[in-house]
DNA sequence: GGTTGACCTGGAGTGCACTCCAGCTCCTAC
DNA sequence: GTAGGAGCTGGAGTGCACTCCAGGTCAACC
């Protein structure tokens, strides 16, 4: 199964344009092309840009995804190093998400304030 | 109590320049001077600051946090305003967790892979 | 064979949130 | 009285991750 690039778009959810911005620093291979020169992506290329979809939503930049994806060329010698990355950044998600929480209670604290505020003007205007 | 821009970047852990940053834009109200002209902030400045902080570690743009400014300032008739913007936020950020969560479990997938692949050329090399 | 629509390229432009800089003023300590 | 350090201003520069554009190609349909 193939996929013009609008389609990779699709199913990836990113657009054409970041698709091709991806080729061209390095973050994905070129796909193949058909007779016209029209890219045509393979289910591997889509599984690949799934991924990365996903370490660029955990936050991870560019320049470190295309670190991971020259390790991955290299083939099976450089899994240790990959999986260092992975744990590595496993660690940071985990601290984002921590760090979100702890402000996240913040937010309901401010929140429960403003209710009370309000509650209170409710309670002066029955008065 | 009242603070230097320095004592106020440490305690905010925002940098020097990004309060004057804040002052310019209109996110902070320009703090009270002393003699020689040095901005010196004063312990509701520093909590605004704090505040704010939080709002820009959950990812509010710093075009929101500004319109939540200027509903601030014009007093206790905005409350409402107020909160319903919290509230909207409060749900992205959960939204935001949902979404790091998911992509945390594709990661300790990804990273599982890894350790049976590792664990597979142990096997070979001790067979 | 002409029009349409998807795709192509190289390169320029955008939005965001800072960050840095030159050249200045002030206060303090020696 | 002068050297040093913190702070001041307006404005320019930076890094990131796209996003847009002009001008062109190609295949298909009418």
């Amino acid at each position: 199964m193939t996929y013009s690039i609008a389609q990779a778009a699709e199913r990836s959810g990113l657009s054409i344009d970041t698709l091709r911005y991806y080729e061209r620093i390095g973050l994905v291979d070129p796909p193949a092309r058909d007779s016209g020169g029209r890219r045509t992506y393979s289910d591997d290329d889509l599984s690949w840009l799934v991924f990365l979809t996903r370490l660029r939503t955990t936050g991870m930049p560019i320049r470190m995804m295309r670190e991971y994806a020259q390790l991955r060329h290299r083939g099976a010698a450089t899994a240790g190093r990959r999986k260092q990355m992975l744990f590595e950044h496993r660690a940071s998600v985990r601290e984002r998400i921590a760090e979100l929480q702890s402000c996240l209670d913040v937010l309901e604290y401010k929140i429960a304030h403003y209710e009370q505020i309000e509650h209170t003007f409710v309670e002066g205007i029955t008065a």
